[in-house]
DNA sequence: CAGCATCCCCGTTGATACTG
DNA sequence: CAGTATCAACGGGGATGCTG
């Protein structure tokens, strides 16, 4: 099933450099992406607990990432003004439909990492 | 059903740094490596093949790219020695396996790209 | 054809400090 | 708590030229 992108009315292909499926892609691929939507997918997070479940990430790319998460529809933003201020992030019916083909591919490599970890050895000999 | 790493003896977790697994899902999420294993799931291509499907690699990125995926052992790359050369690029079984949930991945992308412009639309209001 | 080597830029990322 | 601001560094990535 193809879908047309209605922007530009060309058909939807990734390996089109101007199609706009390969700026999400990119999106997509980025080093946090898959780990924080993937994060999501249990429910509602704040900050601070994406912080300590994502280890290694820093606060500017956390916030960076969650922003373009946000701006791509995957996931919504709510501020509660209390004191101390409180951020939850959840996903959306979007953001949803985009955690399975995620939580697959995280799910396909810690199944498959010994495999994988054989493979380098061989490859480093 | 949880892996145990052997190399660490300890359970595999994308969400550790440390973890093997952080490694090989930061080699997937690579900018070039969804596009390019998903090009060979219908099967061999050579090396121009490859520069030609995946609008917007520079040689150098695919030949990069290329070498990690073989490194981790999700493709084999076949030199004929012939005039002129010709190189195969073929998936392994580990890189069909892989196959999957990148292609899913990428049609989910070509699927919701209208609802994601939509979303963008939206956001920059 | 299928690359490797080199140069070099600039965007991504991280560290650190500060704030409502 | 949940960021923002700023600076510095690293390496991803492109352009170009050359080769077996």
């Amino acid at each position: 099933m193809r879908t047309i992108v209605e922007s530009s009315g060309l058909p939807a292909d990734v390996y089109s450099a101007e199609c706009p499926t390969r700026q999400v892609l990119n999106h997509i691929a980025g080093k946090w992406t898959i780990l924080i939507v993937d994060a999501l997918i249990d429910g509602t997070m704040r900050y601070t607990d994406l912080a300590r479940r994502v280890q290694g990430v820093s606060q500017k790319m956390l916030t960076q990432t969650l922003r373009q998460l946000e701006a791509d529809g995957f996931l919504t933003r709510t501020v509660h003004p209390t004191i101390p201020p409180r951020v939850d992030y959840d996903l959306t019916e979007l953001g949803r439909s985009l955690a399975g083909p995620i939580a697959a591919l995280r799910e396909w490599t810690e199944a498959h990492i010994n495999e994988i970890e054989k493979a380098r050895q061989r490859a480093s000999k």
